[in-house]
DNA sequence: TGTAAAAGTCGACTACGGTCAACTTTTACA
DNA sequence: TGTAAAAGTTGACCGTAGTCGACTTTTACA
């Protein structure tokens, strides 16, 4: 029943990626070509590409694999009663870890995952809902304890969140900000649109607080 | 005094970045080899690298000029005095039409603007200068007149508007909103932004008013 | 104006990403 | 078990981005 074909296909395929991981490690995305993974994984050009389609296409499958992984992670672990402010945080901190923690890859990920070609629109989708499926709960318990408007849309809350974490990808790209205040400025600016999404008359703004 | 290396230099540039652009939009950015552009400019391929670093680099160099054209256009037709929510929506939509008038082009720009390569964080400075010199005014007039909290820092302020800007990008790109909704959700999440940041007690949030 | 050096031009060349038709292995089934 | 077809593998091959050293033009200055 092909069980032998699934088999090796599994070992071939992490084998490919087990090569990939470890020289882009050594020696950078750019500088590693399909022919030294080949080599290295101990097999030749053309099966590289009969299991991913471009070379980018192997980094985004290693990627997207520790992010479902990390994103479980930061579900089991988070505090479900906690402020929204800290469970987004939480969750999109650890996203921010992970994507800088090696600068190269984590720029060609998130210029993938920002804005995609539309070739892999498709692979997006699937990893856009499972990405939804970790947000939506968070604010609609929000809602419900009356942290946020309870009228407004799940998906424009969320956005906001996404948006300013793209924001702070962009300013850690750009080096606009050094990494150490990383946490600090993402946590002004997550405050202040809290702010604009609390329910009348029981927000920070509504009493004259600061945020700077 | 070298004048006529000057002048020729400028006509060669010229005419490398046209036969560029002409050959980007009838064949598209991919399908453009520089050898094409080399022959269509009338130089040898050599020639291109030693005014361009990359093929993407030609490419970024049309889109800041255009892009600096908007600018000033905007800046200078913008109402000085209309509520921040309106000049901030005519600011990005336009940039935002212009981006995506051609979505290949757009989305190479946006990539290498938003999360640029180190080798060219240079050219990025000098573009983010331009484009905070635009912002800031309008952000400490909205200060000025009551509309924002005066003590939040600027650059913070203007952070809320470029996420929802880069959000609004991701969001066309993933094709998560249609194309003629741009408008109208940038509005939306504008606004929510904006009732965060505004003064003590003179917000929608404040009144209870939906923006959904 | 003659000339040496600096600046600019050039296309053959290198290396790489991606394709493809020939070849090998596995499967399904008589 | 024998065999034909399906699935998987392979490296020679193609086109192109980017390099480089030889060549041409411009400049500075005697």
């Amino acid at each position: 029943m092909g069980a032998i074909r699934e088999q090796k296909k599994k070992i071939t395929k992490k084998a490919i990626l087990n090569a990939a991981i470890q020289l882009f490690g050594e020696k950078g995305f750019e500088n590693t070509s399909i022919e030294q993974i080949a080599k290295t994984a101990g097999v030749g050009k053309g099966t590289v590409y009969s299991y991913f389609t471009t070379k980018r296409d192997i980094l985004y499958a290693f990627c997207e694999g520790e992010l479902e992984y990390i994103h479980e992670q930061m579900a089991s672990k988070t505090n479900q009663n906690a402020p929204i402010l800290e469970q987004m945080l939480t969750i999109f901190m650890a996203e921010f870890q992970y994507i800088t923690k090696n600068p190269e890859f984590g720029r060609l990920f998130i210029r993938e995952m920002a804005f995609p070609n539309p070739t892999f629109l498709d692979d997006h989708q699937d990893n856009d809902k499972k990405y939804f499926e970790m947000i939506f709960p968070i604010i609609i318990r929000a809602q419900e304890r009356g942290e946020i408007r309870s009228e407004l849309e799940p998906l424009h809350v969320c956005g906001h969140f996404f948006a300013l974490f793209l924001l702070l990808l962009h300013a850690n790209y750009t080096k606009m900000i050094p990494f150490e205040e990383a946490e600090k400025t993402l946590r002004t600016l997550f405050s202040q649109v809290i702010d604009g999404l609390q329910p009348a008359g029981s927000g920070d703004a509504c009493k004259g607080v600061t945020h700077g």
